[in-house]
RNA sequence: CGGGCUGUAGUGUAACGGUAGCACGAGUCCUUUGGGAGGAUUUAGUCCCGGUUCAAAUCCGGGCAGCCCGACCA
């Protein structure tokens, strides 16, 4: 894409108003425009950032054999009445013009909805288990809206939900859920810990959380040092300084810490012992989570299947959540420096930034670059040099490339997270880039 | 939902109760071109409603909005 037909523009100041970074430099940058507190437009830039990011996330849950679908964002009483959470407060009750009563909610979750379509699906143990997810708008009505993207009123989240017929069999899936995020964290550039905390308006058992720890984050866990067990403060008993309680190899495990997760760490795995690694007290930014959801839901639902005797149960249930845009603000907020944003090449916009300066002609170049199929952005505008440098280190697209007179027939090629650069021939940086 | 702070061109900011100014941006033209270039010229603003006053961006009341703290929360 030519920079000059982009038709945002970046912007030399941080907005007013705004200290969280993530919200300052991605607004600068033009990826996101703020229209409302935590609401948000995905500029094309921003877009493209989310695209990368959904696009991982599929890949990660077709592995563990998501199935995506896609559900209404409106979501009728009648599947929140069934469950008793109509009357939560996180949602926004919508009625048509004319009709007193509000008869709809803007979707903050989908487990009623779900759970209502697989019951007219599902009657056999063969039936299961599966899984099925969609990437979509969610709606809360957050008292308070903060932080940039971390916290909105109306945010991308992909949903799994999983089916199963019996706890055992939801269990091991739950733990390929966990290994799956891990990948997508890892594979979006972020450093995410495995987190047991509480389960809110969704479950009363323990769930996991996938945590960034990072100084803007609004949740505390405490961290073990060594092997990286982590517990939400919320309902942890830790404090900073305690020794981990975690048993290797899962042979002692306490009353505290739920099967399974004695393997949150690969670390864990090579001593035979308790860990008693140093706890330590964390900010941190809660990008993905992981519930047992059990029968209740599809009680609710009346979801059953018969088993090989011909016995009737309930289907057991998980729910896995992922939001889209925090995952965006998460990885700019651990990866920047004074200019602006890092990206990590999985989500960038562009992997390559192509500046032309001093009037060179760079379209050669960028005819090239889209032939060989690398996403370029190319900064044709009649701008000085400092500044189309310093857009570009805000933009933070992964590698810089340069033309210019001095460059001659070559080109000028510097990553975004190195400080020097090198001039090398065209073909050379078409391998590099490759 | 409680508390605090703040609302002035597109953005960032100034103005004792008395002429709304500056910078950046944007538009046009010329000159420039390796770390946010220079000149000329144009553009555009006091959140809303009410009150006090000869006079309100400024003081008062009420809204609305934004940010931050708390409560709440995927």
């Amino acid at each position: 894409m030519k920079q000059s037909q982009l038709f945002t523009k970046v912007s030399r100041q941080d907005p007013k108003d705004e200290t969280a970074l993530n919200a300052r430099l991605l607004e600068r940058g033009g990826f996101v425009y703020k229209n409302s507190a935590g609401i948000y437009s995905y500029l094309p830039l921003g877009w493209r950032v989310m695209q990368k990011i959904a696009q991982i996330i599929r890949e990660e849950m077709n592995a563990i054999g998501g199935q995506e679908l896609f559900m209404p964002a409106l979501v009728e009483k009648k599947y929140l009445d069934a469950t008793g959470r109509w009357s939560v407060e996180v949602g926004y009750e919508v009625h048509g013009k004319g009709e007193k009563a509000a008869n709809f909610t803007l979707g903050w979750t989908h487990e009623e909805v779900l759970t209502e379509i697989v019951s007219k699906y599902i009657s056999s143990y063969k039936d299961l288990p599966f899984a099925a997810y969609q990437i979509q708008t969610k709606f809360r009505n957050e008292p308070r809206a903060k932080s940039g993207l971390l916290r909105g009123r109306e945010f991308m989240m992909k949903d799994l939900y999983s089916f199963h017929a019996s706890e055992d069999d939801f269990e091991k899936y739950y733990e390929k859920v966990a290994d799956a995020y891990r990948k997508i964290f890892e594979r979006c550039g972020l450093k995410a810990v495995y987190t047991l905390a509480g389960g809110g308006a969704f479950t009363a058992k323990h769930t996991h959380e996938f945590q960034v720890p990072a100084e803007v984050g609004e949740d505390t866990i405490f961290v073990c040092e060594k092997c990286e067990y982590a517990e939400n403060k919320e309902i942890s008993k830790l404090q900073e300084g305690d020794r981990c309680p975690v048993s290797l190899r899962g042979s002692e495990t306490t009353a505290a810490i739920p099967k399974g997760h004695e393997i949150a760490s690969p670390a864990a795995r090579n001593d035979g012992k308790r860990c008693g690694g140093r706890i330590y007290e964390n900010k941190a930014i809660e990008v993905g989570n992981i519930f047992p959801l059990g029968t209740k839901y599809s009680e609710a639902f009346d979801l059953k299947f018969r088993d090989e005797n011909g016995k009737e149960h309930f289907v057991v249930m998980g729910s896995y959540g992922i939001g889209l845009g925090r995952v965006m603000a998460t990885v700019v907020e651990v990866s920047n420096d004074k200019a602006g944003i890092i990206w990590p090449e999985s989500v960038a916009p562009f992997r390559a930034h192509l500046l032309s300066l001093g009037g060179a002609d760079g379209s050669s170049i960028y005819e090239k670059l889209q032939k060989a199929g690398i996403e370029v952005l190319y900064d044709d505008r009649d701008l000085s040099a400092g500044e189309k440098f310093a857009e570009s280190d805000l933009l933070g697209i992964p590698w810089r490339l340069v033309v210019s007179p001095k460059t001659g027939d070559g080109v000028e090629v510097k990553r975004r997270n190195e400080g020097k650069s090198k001039t090398v021939s065209v073909t050379e940086a078409l391998k590099l880039l490759k």
